[in-house]
DNA sequence: ACCTGAACACCGTTCAAGT
DNA sequence: ACCTGAACACCGTTCAAGT
């Protein structure tokens, strides 16, 4: 996607394999994509794979870790760009989480989970979701503190914003949304859109109990 | 899983399978579920699957179509045991939802795309996910008619409650709350809980714009 | 009409052997 | 140290042939 990448003959082999995967995945799906394809394309036999992955499963693994990294790189970002503005920062974070769905979906399904079991994988993911998990209720957690949000478990608030967020990219990256969310644009509005009810909440006449 | 089924030599094959493949499917993941293992179980050959259904596919949405019929059953139940009280029945449908989940995961995450790509797959998924979306709208429709929740298009209230319970959905499915939505005592704590802050919101001092 | 067995092209994974 | 080629057990799918 970005370097031509050719002598890879004894090159890092590793970080070849990881940007010749991800098209082909993108392409046809996860399931579909097959190691020795994957091989094929980064021009080495279909056993070469195996020096630098323990498994299928590993560069999988990988693939999904990085978009974890992606989603947390959004939330420092959105912090730094509103700073003491809690609810912009998560709606920021939200569109950019949203955004990278859009453009990468088979990539955004394997950290959904499904093809790896998240229960039991590698350290490599776990790590990284648990990361921008934490970044996500670092965001809440100073809205809380700063008297913007209710003052409830910062961990609850911020496992309904996830969930949010997460349930709407996973939608879309399904193709449930297709006709309502296929553009960047058509996404920011969208995410704005769920931002605001889930900041003001469903109720006509809040008693705020 | 409930009758012994014995001598579908000539029975309808199609169902032994469908029955056979979901206990498959959940012990060992959906991708590491190969066909001529449901076959084996269900005691045909490897080919007579192709007589009932045209691909692994196939089968594969058949089973994730049965689990959005749940869904919409959970939302025509709630809807019947709280009449006139739509917040309850957004929260009990949403429970009734996640409940599915917690045990039948795999299944869950078949419903939840990735695998069979929901854009394009057959009219059987189609319609099935269709009607389940279609059920929710109502139940938020009446609430909006009803003055009960904020006037908003229905479709754009209903899309954050369906993100909101498929994203935490989603995360039970994938093993990323483990520890915390074991059973289904946390589940329905954690659906009461969400529920709470979608129809109150986040904000401490809503202005409501 | 429904099922079987052999067959084909493809996989993931392993391992001795090459450079 | 890194890569290749052959090999093994498995898969999805097809198709002639059986009942």
């Amino acid at each position: 996607m970005a370097k031509p990448t050719r002598q890879y003959h004894h090159g890092n082999l590793r970080s070849a394999l990881i940007e010749a995967a991800i098209p082909l995945l993108e392409a046809q799906g996860p399931g579909a994509l097959s190691l020795r394809e994957v091989a094929k394309a980064a021009g080495v036999s279909h056993a070469a794979p195996y020096r630098h992955f323990a498994d299928k499963t590993a560069l999988l693994e990988e693939i999904a870790a990085r978009g974890y990294d992606t989603l947390t790189q959004a939330c420092h970002k959105a912090q730094k760009r509103y700073v003491d503005d809690p609810a912009q920062q998560l709606v920021e974070a939200g569109i950019g989480y949203l955004l990278f769905v859009v453009e990468q979906p088979r990539v955004a399904h394997l950290m959904f989970g499904g093809m790896i079991a998240l229960d039991a994988c590698g350290e490599v993911l776990q790590q990284s979701s648990a990361t921008a998990f934490k970044s996500l209720v670092d965001i809440v957690d100073g809205g809380v503190k700063a008297g913007v949000f209710r003052t409830a478990p910062a961990q609850e608030l911020t496992l309904a914003a996830w969930s949010m967020v997460h349930g709407l990219a996973s939608l879309i990256a399904s193709g449930m949304l297709t006709g309502i969310a296929d553009n960047r644009r058509e996404v920011r509005r969208l995410g704005r859109q769920l931002a605001e009810t889930l900041l003001h909440g469903m109720l006509a006449n809040d008693k705020r109990t």
